[in-house]
RNA sequence: GGUUCCGUAGCUCAGCUGGAUAGAGCAACGGCCUUCUAAGCCGUAGGUCCCAGGUUCGAGUCCUGGCGGAAUCACCA
């Protein structure tokens, strides 16, 4: 049960009683008093006015009074210019926190598909995609934690003009490089050979640009990107030689990314493939055209008509026969739907491609698809770099496996410096480096709104102090070291204590907001509610841990304050999992 | 040019369906380790919530119009 509600009920019954009057609970806006209030709730009178008329702090009055008689768990309230204060007794707080069958039984489980990641095969991961990963990731714990089903899915983009461009610089210029060879990873040597296409395609334009072509002649005509299209001809039609290159470059990739997804701790239930899921998006798209719902150019192209709906024409199928981007996605989505049957479909791709988004909703939908309804975009703000957007063929990226062992070796720099893991052996140590680099990273990146873009300056590196990761981590381990000390196994029944002060009650009131906030990340999709919430937790307990002695307290209070303390540790670790972050027993 | 998104402290970000005096962190300055982890705590300073109208008891939040920025409008993905 949540508490608003159940506030909001009760001020609705006061109402009900004394003006006779019934408002939708909606209508009852319940907040959380602020600091500089006596109170825990806030009820707001003046939208009440309108119908109960009278002056705002007697009708606030009215209901405080009515409350308190109604229901003993309202212990005070006071009223200022028409805001209700309410306080609920020590008890309430406590019972809520401390009593585990409290816990809401969810109702409305969905079965949720959630595709995310979704990497191209033609260059390695970058910062862009970490964001991507890590929202994925995380927003699949928060619906599961919201008792939904969900089936986490990677579509990898192995197939199109892109990886041929890599393929045709690797032909060209490093016919016998290897990952081996070369000393770097899969992922990277195939991106090198990406952008060395693209310096030598933009080479080729400029010289005819020079020779009078305009840019659009220049960029359709030059040689290089003409041998592309060729080489995707032959990959559509199966030629041996260059599948068996595409297989042979694909896999360092993979492999590559491997590495990758596992220092990030990320993995999918089922991965697809587009070389798979293009022929199925190709019968899909003619079928269309057979029933007269899609059209087919002069020049042969497949498109579908959308200026009806205040789009353009949307080419589903190139002249040559070949397949776009949408192609796939259009079969990717049918036979997605097909396998699982999901209530939703929730893609985690950023927000340069809303119009992709719309448009395959659209085309699905003309297509008789129904359920294209139930495709939701998950549509996340781009990293930016100080001086602007990151691109991977002007090799303005900052890299994903570079960021991640940087970070490590900050943690471990910090941790040498601070002294605080002497005695723990060399293992142990790297174990506690890499939860707190990787917590400093994830964390960096969730706590911000996924809706809107961010900046990331690699000058300054991402910090470990105050709002952070490593902060929250460090709350954890102080707890966990605490406990350890106290050499006593505490358990909830011996709460006899009614009395709390200031700190214990703000701490209190804040863990009891635990399921609110889980069911508020999962509702709005918004890993970052629970990264601000682990956050003020972790500050909230930093400053009762300062005010208040713990193991040398007296007995009753030392047990209240143990037991805050491992509740506190509880809901932090839990918050943190939410994020895909792991917290280290000692820091 | 059309469409969409964004604009809050020097910087990075919070601000719940409209509600009380707009909050954190970083950076700056000043305190606190003989006491449970100082990756911490406390304090000082820092604001025309881009601008102008409108809606109303009340607007950072909603509407309209500007200004500034981003994305997109590909037979790239």
């Amino acid at each position: 049960m949540f508490i608003e509600n159940f506030i909001s009920g009760e001020v609705n019954k006061a109402l009900n009683s004394i003006f006779n009057i019934e408002l939708n609970e909606t209508k009852v806006s319940v907040e959380y008093t602020k600091k500089d209030f006596e109170g825990d709730f806030t009820v707001n009178v003046f939208p009440f006015l309108k119908i109960t008329g009278g002056k705002p702090a007697e009708i606030a009055d009215k209901i405080g009074q009515f409350l308190l008689k109604l229901n003993p768990v309202f212990s005070k309230y006071n009223v200022v210019n028409g805001f209700l204060n309410i306080s609920l007794s020590n008890n309430f707080w406590i019972e809520t926190v401390f009593n585990e069958n409290e816990k809401e039984l969810k109702p409305n489980t969905q079965n949720i598909v959630i595709e995310f990641s979704s990497p191209n095969t033609n260059k390695p991961l970058h910062l862009g995609h970490i964001r991507n990963n890590l929202l994925g990731d995380s927003l699949s714990r928060i619906l599961l934690a919201n008792g939904n089903k969900v089936t986490r899915v990677n579509l990898v983009n192995d197939r199109g003009i892109h990886i041929c461009k890599s393929m045709l610089a690797a032909k060209k210029w490093g016919k016998n490089f290897t990952p081996q060879n070369q000393g770097i990873k899969g992922d990277k040597l195939v991106g090198n050979f990406y952008v060395q296409f693209d310096k030598e395609y933009k080479k080729q334009q400029e010289e005819l640009i020079n020779e009078g072509k305009t840019k659009e002649e220049a960029e359709k005509n030059a040689n290089l990107i003409l041998e592309a299209a060729e080489m995707l001809r032959k990959w559509e039609s199966n030629d041996k030689d260059i599948i068996e290159l595409w297989k042979k470059m694909n896999d360092w990739v993979y492999q590559g990314f491997e590495k990758t997804y596992k220092t990030l701790g990320i993995n999918f239930d089922k991965i697809y493939y587009e070389s798979n899921t293009y022929k199925l998006g190709k019968d899909i798209i003619l079928k269309g055209l057979e029933n007269k719902i899609l059209t087919k150019r002069a020049d042969g192209s497949v498109i579908a008509d959308l200026t009806g709906e205040n789009l353009d024409e949307k080419v589903l199928l190139r002249a040559d026969g070949t397949s776009v981007y949408m192609t796939q996605d259009i079969g990717t989505a049918e036979s997605r739907y097909n396998e699982f049957r999901p209530d939703k479909m929730i893609y985690v791709v950023g927000n340069e491609q809303n119009y992709h988004f719309n448009v395959l909703k659209i085309v699905l939908k003309k297509l008789g698809y129904n359920w294209a309804e139930n495709i939701n975009h998950f549509s996340y703000g781009m990293v930016e770099l100080p001086d602007g957007k990151m691109k991977s063929r002007e090799g303005t990226v900052v890299d994903a496996d570079d960021l991640i062992e940087e970070m490590i070796s900050t943690a471990k720099k910090m941790s040498d410096e601070l002294g605080k893991l002497d005695g723990f052996s060399k293992d142990e140590k790297n174990e506690i480096y890499r939860i707190i680099g990787l917590g400093a990273l994830k964390y960096y990146i969730l706590k911000v709104d996924p809706k809107k873009n961010m900046v990331f300056n690699p000058a300054e590196s991402i910090d470990f102090n105050g709002n952070t990761g490593p902060f929250i981590q460090y709350t954890y381990a102080r707890i966990n070291s605490l406990l350890s000390k106290s050499e006593q196994t505490v358990n909830n029944t011996e709460i006899a204590n009614n009395e709390m002060n200031e700190g214990e009650k703000e701490l209190t009131k804040l863990l009891s907001r635990f399921q609110t906030v889980i069911a508020d990340a999962g509702n709005k999709l918004s890993p970052a509610i629970i990264a601000n919430y682990a956050y003020d937790l972790a500050k909230t307990y930093n400053q009762f841990y300062h005010e208040n002695q713990v193991l040398k307290a007296e007995e009753n209070e030392r047990n209240f304050r143990l037991l805050l303390s491992k509740k506190t540790g509880e809901i932090i670790k839990e918050s943190m999992f939410l994020l895909g972050i792991e917290v280290p027993s000692r820091m």
